[in-house]
RNA sequence: GCGGAUAUGGCGGAAUUGGUAGACGCGCUAGACUUAGGAUCUAGUGCCGCAAGGCGUGGGGGUUCGAGUCCCUUUAUCCGCACCA
């Protein structure tokens, strides 16, 4: 008797397949973008690009990768012209610490990575066109990125249109035309959206560098290395980012963005309407202003306070008290951020021994010095309202202020009420005014409402020359220069004579000097100081100049990196117009939720300036974004909550213990460290379980955005399906030519379906089961004709690439199944002649009642009632109703 | 404190507009085949109970014929922001 085939043969061996599909797609270009922009469907689908660190990529990679994938292989079989770029965010710091130790350029390392990071992606199969992959420190690159700083520089925002305008477009007013060229340069300079100034700034003495706000974390360290910033005053170049507040505000709402991180976005713009009011200073010549959201509540301003670090502060001191506030100012600005805030419950201040005058009703109040006020925001200065502000009530009771309430509050608790009228308790909602008249100055909100109170105080100050509608910010401008050899040069030359001059277009890429050193001085100095020739420039006059020796920050390459995969080949223009216009905007964007913030702000920033300029031809770059989860992992810990590493754990039955104390542990999941050994290197995985595995599993693991532990059984539980699957698809003797059954065609038509819509909702883990779904009915059945499973490896192809295309080559076809069209749902096949209800009592499902569809609701409900479970459950009683909803359910009420 | 999210078996997770809770996978149990293997196949598997049956979606309350899903309330965890006037 002749033996089976050898099981051998009919192994799944994916290591051959998938090397055998990649070399094909590489060697064919499959994946190359057309440029044909006369297909009217196309589709952007953008990842975050990675920076290639040395530590090469992290199963958290692929997770968004894939997910990309799936939607860039599934659109392109839809029939959609599909760009889908990859590339590297190549600038960075770890390269550069590298070089200052090693002495290896930053460029060798960095190339290196890159070559790493593209070999492991190559290895999952994920279909970019790299012909367009993209290097932010590549000069070709960044002679566009300086490109676009020049455009910053001589942009202005034109507060009545709403819009960026070229800086020749700006008027000068007349005043100060007529004081001279200095005040004219002064005033355009304080309106270029790119700008260089003093800035006190976070600087890291580890890194010896400086840190944009955003990179400090609330301790008062260094989110890069951990060590505590310090304050320094530098020159530096920022971005005018601010100006465009609204239209980043109002941009969001369009957007199909997660909720979460539009949030995040708004709150990080931090918009408040309100007013500015200016105050009177009792025996002195000044003024002083405050932002305040609640000019209704002016009656109840019983004190001041200036932030300790106010331009008025010791001006307005008098002599008895100046040397407290003098200590005070000294101890504030040695306090970190981290002090301030721990110290929040604890008010501090001093009192300045000055008084103003409220406007309101001319009584004089104290003057305070309080670091609770901040000198970044507002105006530094505010109107303090103990009676309205919790803050402001907490100082006003440690110091023992005057706390005048100007609101009976809307509240039905009456202790509550009666606390605030007595001012024992503040009250920041609504209700009606108080003590809020005066004849003297004329206002009069007395019996208003919040809302009603709020517009004619505004209106009382405007009318009288004391204070204006005001909106604010929280959103501060941005730090964009970095002490760091490794960036991307400023286009900036420093004249003898103090001008500053950009260089022209053609003049670009200023190429980054080769140095022998790469370290920082010490206090503050680029590595580029020390660039010798490379430094000094003379006009044609003689005068005599200094490059810009400051770097951009990594931001600055990430900002319009998805532009430039539109041209990336490009050397006459950032992009053809033509090309942009067609693309533009990207369909779908997925990354970490860590960029929802910086990265997207800044990038939506910059993109909004090219669109008020009509450079690019959209208002917002990305229409739909995705954050994807972070991958976890298992670690163990004893008792007392010590981390056990990976490698000192064994397992017995389903418990854990220390390999060496013998000591039981404790499962938990973690976020992957070096620390905890529960570090999964995805080239592990690949070589283990292979590519289409690991894509499979990334996707099943659970929903794109949840935080998920990664479980090796996991993998081999959807190794064996992919396994499973390739025994039967792959052997020839289970495809027939005769027509599937009823059975298998429904299965089949509702898998496609499925899967089609779990695409399109980006929800690929219930799109993997209905592939498992499918595949167990298939393997019973035993059979399956040509056509069936020519379909299953064409919806396959998405999630798991290289077994499909293995599939539809053993059917018979020579070339890639990448473009071949999309599986029509058939709706006739899904239909059923008969459906099983579910028959309940009071609520509870007892047991199915099989019915054919047609069937009335009349007709059903006899059915039911002529079942003798029925009467079974009705215990012999009358059903009080009944109800039956035709094709759902029927339920007996007793 | 503010904003956002999450909570379902031993585990990861399913569940159109409120309509059969636990799909699919892991794990576990039993069996088949076997060059007795971490392969494959078959059956079972929410919990309690011999069974009939009862109980079950973090807790409490409500709306409804019917609630994982809607409303109120509460707890826990995670993420972001944090004296922003």
């Amino acid at each position: 008797m002749k033996k089976f085939k050898s099981a051998t043969k009919m192994d799944y061996n994916f290591k051959e397949i998938e090397k055998k599909w990649q070399q094909y797609w590489e060697e064919n270009k499959t994946f190359k973008t057309p440029d044909d922009t006369s297909n009217p469907k196309k589709y952007y689908v953008l990842d975050m690009y990675p920076y290639p660190s040395g530590a090469g990529l992290h199963v958290g990679h692929p997770e968004g990768y894939t997910a990309t994938d799936i939607v860039s292989r599934y659109k392109r079989m839809k029939g959609f012209n599909v760009l889908h770029p990859m590339g590297w965010d190549a600038f960075g710091l770890p390269a550069e610490q590298y070089a200052i130790q090693t002495g290896t350029h930053p460029s060798i390392i960095t190339n290196k990575n890159c070559d790493t990071f593209r070999r492991q992606i190559k290895e999952i199969g994920l279909s970019y066109d790299w012909d367009r992959e993209i290097n932010t420190t590549d000069p070709d690159y960044y002679k566009w990125t300086q490109w676009i700083f020049i455009k910053l520089y001589n942009t202005w925002f034109d507060f009545e249109q709403n819009k960026g305008r070229d800086i020749k477009e700006l008027i000068v007013p007349a005043d100060l035309v007529s004081k001279g060229s200095e005040a004219e340069k002064e005033y355009i300079k304080s309106k270029r959206l790119a700008y260089y100034d003093n800035a006190q700034v976070w600087w890291c003495n580890s890194c010896k560098i400086v840190c944009a706000n955003e990179e400090v974390l609330t301790d008062g360290s260094h989110e890069k290395c951990g060590h505590t910033v310090e304050k320094k005053n530098l020159k530096q170049w920022m971005l005018r980012i601010h100006h465009y507040g609204d239209r980043l505000l109002q941009g969001l709402d369009g957007l199909d963005w997660q909720d979460g991180v539009k949030d995040m976005q708004r709150n990080w713009i931090g918009k408040s309407v309100g007013a500015e009011v200016d105050f009177t200073i009792d025996g002195l010549d000044e003024k002083i202003k405050v932002f305040t959201t609640r000019p209704d509540t002016l009656f109840g301003a019983t004190y001041m306070v200036l932030a300790p670090e106010h331009e008025l502060t010791k001006k307005i001191t008098v002599k008895e008290q100046l040397e407290n506030v003098e200590a005070y100012i000294k101890a504030a600005g040695l306090k970190s951020d981290l002090d301030r805030t721990d110290l929040a419950k604890d008010k501090s201040g001093v009192f300045s021994g000055r008084y103003a005058i409220n406007p309101a009703n001319n009584e004089k109040i104290p003057i305070w010095i309080a670091d609770y006020v901040l000198t970044g925001y507002g105006t530094g200065a505010i109107m303090a309202v103990p009676a309205h502000d919790t803050r402001d009530f907490e100082f006003a009771q440690k110091f023992k202020l005057k706390i005048n309430c100007i609101m009976d509050p809307e509240t039905p608790d009456e202790d509550v009420r009666k606390a605030v009228l007595k001012g024992e308790m503040s009250w920041t909602e609504g209700g009606r005014y108080i003590n809020s008249s005066n004849s003297q100055s004329g206002l009069d909100i007395n019996g208003l409402d919040k809302a009603e109170g709020i517009a004619k105080a505004i209106e009382w100050l405007e009318d009288n020359k004391l204070g204006e509608k005001k909106v604010n910010f929280k959103l501060r401008d941005w730090l964009f220069s970095r002490q760091r050899y490794w960036g991307e040069p400023f286009p900036v030359i420093h004249w003898e004579d103090g001008e500053i001059s950009l260089l022209e277009e053609n003049e670009l890429p200023l190429i980054l000097p080769e140095l022998e050193k790469f370290e920082p001085g010490n206090s503050g100095e680029s590595p580029l100081s020390n660039a010798g020739d490379w430094l000094n420039v003379v006009d044609e006059n003689g005068r005599k100049g200094r490059r810009e020796t400051n770097t951009m920050p990594q931001w600055a390459g990430s900002c319009w990196y998805y532009l430039r995969y539109i041209d990336p080949l490009n050397t006459g223009a950032i992009f053809d117009k033509k090309k942009e216009k067609y693309w533009m905007p990207v369909d779908l964007y997925i990354g970490g939720a860590e960029h929802a913030v910086l990265h997207l702000l800044y990038s939506r920033f910059w993109h909004k300036v090219l669109f008020d300029l009509g450079i690019v031809s959209t208002d917002e770059p990305y229409t739909k974004l995705f954050n994807q989860g972070m991958i976890l992992a298992f670690a163990y810990e004893t008792q007392t909550g010590a981390k056990v590493g990976g490698d000192f754990v064994e397992q017995k039955e389903s418990k854990f213990f220390h390999k060496e104390t013998g000591e039981e542990l404790k499962q938990i999941v973690a976020k992957m460290s070096k620390s905890l050994k529960n570090v999964v290197n995805p080239d592990d995985v690949t070589s283990k379980y292979g590519a289409d595995s690991l894509r499979l599993y990334e996707m099943f693991m659970g929903p794109l955005d949840a935080a998920k532990p990664w479980d090796d059984k996991g993998v081999k539980g959807v190794f064996g399906f992919l396994a499973k699957a390739f025994r039967f698809f792959a052997n020839t003797e289970n495809i027939t030519e005769e027509e599937d059954d009823k059975e298998t065609l429904k299965a089949l038509h509702q898998t496609i379906k499925k899967v089609e819509s779990d695409i399109e909702n980006l929800h690929f883990n219930t799109a993997v089961s209905a592939y498992m779904i499918f595949t167990n009915h298939v393997t019973k059945k035993g059979k399956v004709s040509k056509k069936t499973a020519e379909t299953f490896a064409l919806i396959l192809a998405p999630f798991a690439p290289h077994l499909a295309e293995e599939f539809w080559q053993i059917y018979g076809h020579n070339d890639t199944l990448s473009y071949e069209p999309w599986p029509q749902v058939n709706e006739s096949y899904l239909t059923e002649a008969s459906f099983e209800y579910p028959v309940s009592f009071n609520g509870k499902m007892r047991f199915k009642l099989e019915l054919p569809v047609d069937v009335d609701k009349a007709g059903v409900e006899k059915a039911a009632l002529e079942d003798e479970r029925t009467h079974k459950w009705l215990e012999g009683k009358t059903p009080k109703k009944v109800i039956v909803v035709p094709g759902k359910i029927i339920n007996f009420v007793i």
